[in-house]
DNA sequence: CCAAAAGTGTTAGTGATACACCCATGT
DNA sequence: ACATGGGTGTATCACTAACACTTTTGG
């Protein structure tokens, strides 16, 4: 491996969730060079048998332990230089996790392994810095037509916990009211008949995503046309 | 090359022009196998020491004499057995072209160069069909937001030959006095002293694109806010 | 009865859509 | 004068955005 006048292919992920109201990247510390000690995404050599999502959930699974993410591709980037150890072509995937669900560990690759807040990340091997944030303006854009929140919850969950999803990879507050009347005009979620105490207060309808159509469902507005 | 156990990795690139109201894409024949005598995408292997923008703008050069494309990356594509020679992963680049400023011409590599009616390809090398189907949806729906489709025009145009590539690449009749109406609003156009007879009727106004601001410009509507 | 989050409608403004006629030119 | 594409405005409808009070619970 290594050689000059060869081209590797890697795969990268990046996964989301929330925690704190912040949306947090999950990252682990390298055991290995290059970038020994530094935090960096996920990921590693495609093997030549495995497809490339095969590759990033497995990669996922060995260094974090996380498992059974929906993936969606960003980009591939193979810039000259962006690997010290040759011409490295990566593939990223990104995905999103109700951190709840994960249990993670460490492993012979990942000394450490750590969801980060995407406003504070550490120093970070490679070009991931830039991967995490090309990555979470992807995921802001797509929240807006698309039901990729669903990821980001239990499976029962109430309207004001969506919202909170919304309000924060979009980073700003919206309205409670135009909120619900939208999510209703969608016909996405299914009204359960439970309730969850939030402490003291008023118990909040349960809700669940129908899984049917799992894009799409913010119908978009035609831009130019008529 | 063509190693078991090796990874390797191609570009590929779907060029459009419109032709005739239909949109189309810049195919080659094939003069090597695999797939001698088919018709594909013009791509290649990417060399160790070039970046992957540079491979693709130059593979379409070698094989198709196509200069100066804009290009955007489309997805990454290596499932297995896509490729008889082994594993290759393939980059692809999407561009758009006005066809007039094009001189095709052959090469070593491809026995024969020519625009195709997506929506009447021949018969087409590896998964070539399908890129170029996920490539047309990417465009029809960037069209929409974004100010790509001056690639398609010359330097100076005429509105109803601007409305026209958006009917085109819609596949829809579109307003006259709406399409005009949302244009000028947009500010993204220069208005012209100059006219352009065609034929024997009033000469259209000539119009040229302001290249400050290439993508956003047509604002979109937000969806779930408020 | 108080604190805190849950839940619920209306109005005004802006963008989208639908639609029909006159204008300038060459023959 | 006519055939042809160029060019223009208005009215309705749909979606967006702004805004405040009542309900339910535990302490």
């Amino acid at each position: 491996m290594y050689k000059k006048n060869l081209v590797f292919v890697t795969v990268d992920m990046v996964l989301f969730t929330i925690q704190n109201k912040e949306l947090h990247v999950l990252l682990i510390r390298r055991a290995l060079n290059p970038f020994r000690g530094l935090w960096a995404l996920p990921g590693g050599f495609l093997r030549p048998e495995e497809e490339l999502e095969t590759a990033a959930k497995r990669e996922l699974y060995e260094e974090t332990g996380v498992k059974n993410a929906f993936l969606a591709q960003l980009y591939t980037k193979g810039d000259i230089g962006r690997d010290p150890r040759g011409r490295v072509i990566t593939v990223i995937y990104y995905s999103l996790m109700d951190s709840a669900k994960v249990e993670l560990r460490a492993s012979t690759d990942a000394a450490e392994v750590s969801w980060f807040s995407v406003k504070n990340l550490p120093k970070l091997a490679f070009d991931h810095e830039r991967i995490i944030r090309d990555s979470a303006e992807r995921i802001r854009n797509k929240i807006e037509y698309t039901n990729i929140a669903f990821q980001l919850l239990p499976q029962k969950f109430t309207l004001s916990e969506l919202q909170s999803v919304y309000e924060t990879i979009l980073d700003r507050t919206l309205d409670k009211r135009n909120f619900r009347k939208k999510v209703n005009e969608i016909n996405a979620l299914k009204k359960l008949t439970e309730t969850k105490m939030q402490g003291i207060h008023r118990p909040a309808r349960l809700y669940a995503f129908l899984m049917n159509k799992k894009e799409s469902v913010f119908s978009p507005r035609k831009k130019i046309s008529g």
